[in-house]
DNA sequence: GCGATCAGCT
DNA sequence: CACAGCTGATCGC
């Protein structure tokens, strides 16, 4: 593929289409730049869009292209070089990461590509077998030259349960603790479905801070607002940000009252005991790990290496750790890669922990198995940029990864208020993300 | 003074 | 460790 055509999840400039697979701050960066978006046409999903201005208020939509869900758009693009009119058509598969995120399908002049972003694949559920099947009418009779794919956690050890399995064993957390505030570590976007789930599951409100409130109303997800408040009288049980989700604050918040934390998370080593991450920062060991007892869900459903039976890891006092991930796990990898059997494949996550070229286990799934590393497109050149992501060879330690430069500049929320003072940068940017920390623990210690 | 971007951290 | 994200520092306007 020739370079300067089109651009997934960077927004740097320099191409003639932009795709958006989901609205994570990881994979928007550009797109708030100075002056608003004018690099060219925007595709993304119509979910994406309907949250697009609460994350760049400036944005100008005349740029953006609503593609649904199984739909396709018809791309009329020229090549850079020999300035000769190309012909692509894209298809949008649902992604089942997050809300309103997509898997990009390009066919034509130059080959067939498939860029997942960050996906799931749980054959158990219907919405991802409904993807798997969209998937291949789109497909048809093509092969898929190259396949973008989501290596987050591709190592064979890394394989965990359906999300509504993982999320049942949360609700049996929160009923075993019918006395405690319960903490859930959330991120901006996702894990709607979990929330839910633990609301119908135990009757009962969750709080959300004010703008996760406001996606949750563009999202649709709970329309007659009988699940979600920011009022903390109505709940115990509370969603915070991730990153007020820490061991101080549990702390602090467990001096006012009772309160477990739980972090839905497929990262391995939060799995890990917490005398292991107190022996190598060389703390002194915590108290010993305190087990959970859970219902067995129908033994052998699952079929994974993870075992639901066995209690969940602890990984702090009062802080659980499920293994709930909004990311494909290795098996689910595996039966990706079974069926879209591409000619080659390239991992597209480059900060991970363990980045694992997928071809490492995969490369048996791929067409041009007896080949080693070459370029993937076709005979058309070599691959673009925009489609390449930053590559490294396994068992590189990866650097670390350049910050988003998004601004997010979100609308004002009164909750903001707090006596601690720290910048006036810092206040601003407390203004435009509505709670933090700090409010929690004022909101909790109120309560 | 302000927003954009980077470095550092979890 | 960093799924995705927050914070403070610095730079240019």
């Amino acid at each position: 593929m020739d370079e300067g055509l089109v651009s997934v999840d960077k927004f740097s400039g320099g191409s003639q289409a932009y795709f958006l697979t989901h609205l994570h701050q990881d994979h928007t960066r550009g797109l708030g730049a100075a002056g608003g978006w004018r690099h060219g046409p925007l595709y993304c999903s119509p979910t994406t869009v309907r949250l697009l201005p609460t994350r760049f208020p400036g944005i100008d939509t005349s740029l953006v292209r609503p593609l649904a869900p199984g739909a396709s758009a018809s791309l009329s693009l020229s090549s850079p070089t020999s300035d000769r009119p190309l012909s692509v058509r894209v298809t949008a598969i649902p992604a089942l990461h997050c809300p309103g995120s997509l898997m990009y399908l390009f066919r034509g002049d130059l080959g067939c590509m498939l860029y997942t972003g960050d996906f799931r694949w749980e054959l158990g559920c219907d919405k991802a077998r409904r993807a798997k099947q969209a998937l291949l009418d789109a497909l048809g009779e093509d092969t898929v030259d190259v396949l973008y794919l989501d290596n987050t956690y591709c190592h064979p050890s890394l394989n965990f349960p359906p999300r509504p399995v993982v999320a049942e064993q949360m609700v049996d957390i929160i009923r075993a603790h019918p006395d405690h505030e319960v903490i859930i570590g959330v991120d901006t976007l996702g894990k709607e479905d979990l929330l839910l789930h633990i609301s119908r599951a135990l009757q009962m409100k969750i709080w959300v801070w004010p703008q996760r409130l406001q996606t949750m109303h563009l999202l649709g997800v709970d329309e007659n607002q009988e699940i979600f408040t920011t009022q903390t009288n109505l709940t115990r049980v509370r969603a915070v940000p991730r990153y007020s989700f820490t061991i101080e604050n549990l702390e602090a918040l467990n001096t006012v009252c009772p309160t477990i934390g739980i972090m839905p998370s497929g990262i391995p080593w939060l799995w890990k005991s917490c005398e292991d991450r107190a022996e190598s920062k060389g703390r002194p060991p915590r108290p010993p790990v305190k087990s959970i007892r859970f219902k067995g869900r129908n033994g052998g459903t699952i079929g994974m290496d993870y075992d639901p039976l066995s209690p969940p890891k602890l990984f702090e006092k009062d802080a659980y750790t499920l293994p709930y991930s909004e990311h494909a796990c290795f098996s689910e990898l595996k039966d990706f890669m079974q069926t879209v059997k591409p000619s080659t494949v390239i991992g597209i996550v480059s900060s991970s922990f363990c980045y694992v070229n997928p071809r490492h286990h995969f490369r048996h799934l791929c067409g041009d198995n007896d080949q080693a590393e070459r370029s993937p497109a076709k005979s058309k050149g070599g691959d673009t940029d925009s489609l390449t992501p930053k590559r490294r060879p396994d068992n590189l330690t990866p650097k670390r990864r350049p910050n988003g430069s998004t601004s997010p500049k979100e609308r004002k929320f009164s909750i903001s208020s707090s006596s601690l003072y720290r910048s006036k940068v810092a206040m601003k940017r407390k203004e435009c993300c509505g709670a933090r920390i700090v409010d929690t623990e004022e909101v909790i210690s109120v309560a």
